[in-house]
DNA sequence: GATTGATTTGAACGAGTGTTCAGTTAATGC
DNA sequence: GCATTAACTGAACACTCGTTCAAATCAATC
């Protein structure tokens, strides 16, 4: 046998890219065989490689991808405001954004050790640009006197942590709504960045 | 050849542990063969069963005593005090503990996956039973009307996404020093949860 | 309806996997 | 000094790994 009924690139390549993202983020990168993606897929192994050069690429691409579509959302919103409605954007962005793609935002994180160093760097750069979105309002907040933050490169990224803690235990079908959920986290860190006399005087 | 000099399970069974801990922390327990953490070693692969009936024990004995002594150092501290002084604790605690063991702390959270169903559930017991510790700390905030916290569960495992957020960052050698980060991050911890006629009274 | 090109199979490659075990040697006890 | 035991080697087992490729077959085009 070969060539199959219904066989199709435009069909398949997504397939072939959707079902390593449900596998790596399910068991790992190191974990998943190119046969166990290939039977995901419904095609034999020699088939994937229609579709990527190899298995590495298909990581690499998978994370590079979901970083730039990431930027891409965040720089699509709009900009402006004070940074304390900057700063609410952002959260409140994050968080859905990431509820929405558990995977590939496992992957983004777990899995940048098993890419090469080049590739790596690659991800790496994409992140920290992503970071400094989140920095570059909190020293905004800061200059304007209405942040209380001392060290605003840590605590962006400690922020980016607890955000991405939500996705360890969040289920769409639970007992808090996505909206209950970012108003909780907001609050948070609403209260963790507001200068005291600020924070006595503004409604929360 | 054979048993080689100086060879003595006092020391092999340690040295297979610690090259096991390094390695699945570094690039993944999937990643790593065997024949690798044996060459860490200095030994042949049939050796390293000497020490364990298998891989997946390996990896679930290094996470279970991870588990293990962290309650016990917990425990160990001098219970009591309000729950302020409690949290302040328990924040510190955590920072500097998990600190000390980037590697035990990095498996621990990363290879969980990797376990069979049974290792995986003694573990996540161990890991619940950790963070109603924390849990415990909010409600008694709440009930005594110092803390404002809608969700205790919820905000006691944010929290410590938070604070494991630190490794991903943190270096012995940077430019704040242990006792900085622990108090960078109270302060955070402390204001987002303190009631806000509390902390308007309070000291920062 | 034949031809072309895209798509997949199935087998093969060499290398590496976790694990077992008979055989060999170093350390220990008497 | 000898017997025993603990520790380890090295080879083997049966698979699985990522990747390649000639051959086969289907989809698209004219």
């Amino acid at each position: 046998m070969a060539r199959t009924q219904g066989s199709h690139s435009g069909i398949t390549g997504p397939k072939v890219r959707d079902a390593a993202r449900v596998l790596f983020a399910k068991h790992g990168y190191a974990a998943v065989s190119m046969r166990q993606i290939a039977a995901e897929v419904g095609v034999q192994a020699g088939a994937l490689y229609n579709y990527t050069p190899d298995k590495q690429s298909l990581l690499f691409d998978l994370m590079k991808s979901h970083m730039d579509e990431l930027l891409v959302a965040y720089d699509a919103l709009p900009q402006g405001g004070n940074p304390l409605a900057q700063l609410e954007q952002f959260v409140r962005f994050h968080i859905r954004y990431h509820a929405e793609r558990p995977d590939a935002v496992f992957i983004a994180y777990m899995e940048l050790r098993n890419l090469t160093p080049e590739n790596f760097d690659a991800i790496e750069a994409l992140r920290r640009a992503y970071e400094a979105r989140l920095e570059r309002i909190l020293e905004d907040g800061v200059a304007s006197g209405l942040f209380d933050v001392s060290e605003p490169r840590i605590s962006a990224m400690a922020m980016i942590a607890l955000f991405n803690g939500v996705n360890t235990w969040f289920r769409e079908d639970g007992r808090l709504s996505m909206d209950d959920l970012q108003s909780l986290y907001w609050a948070m860190v609403r209260k963790s960045i507001l200068t005291q006399s600020v924070a006595a005087n503004s409604p929360s």
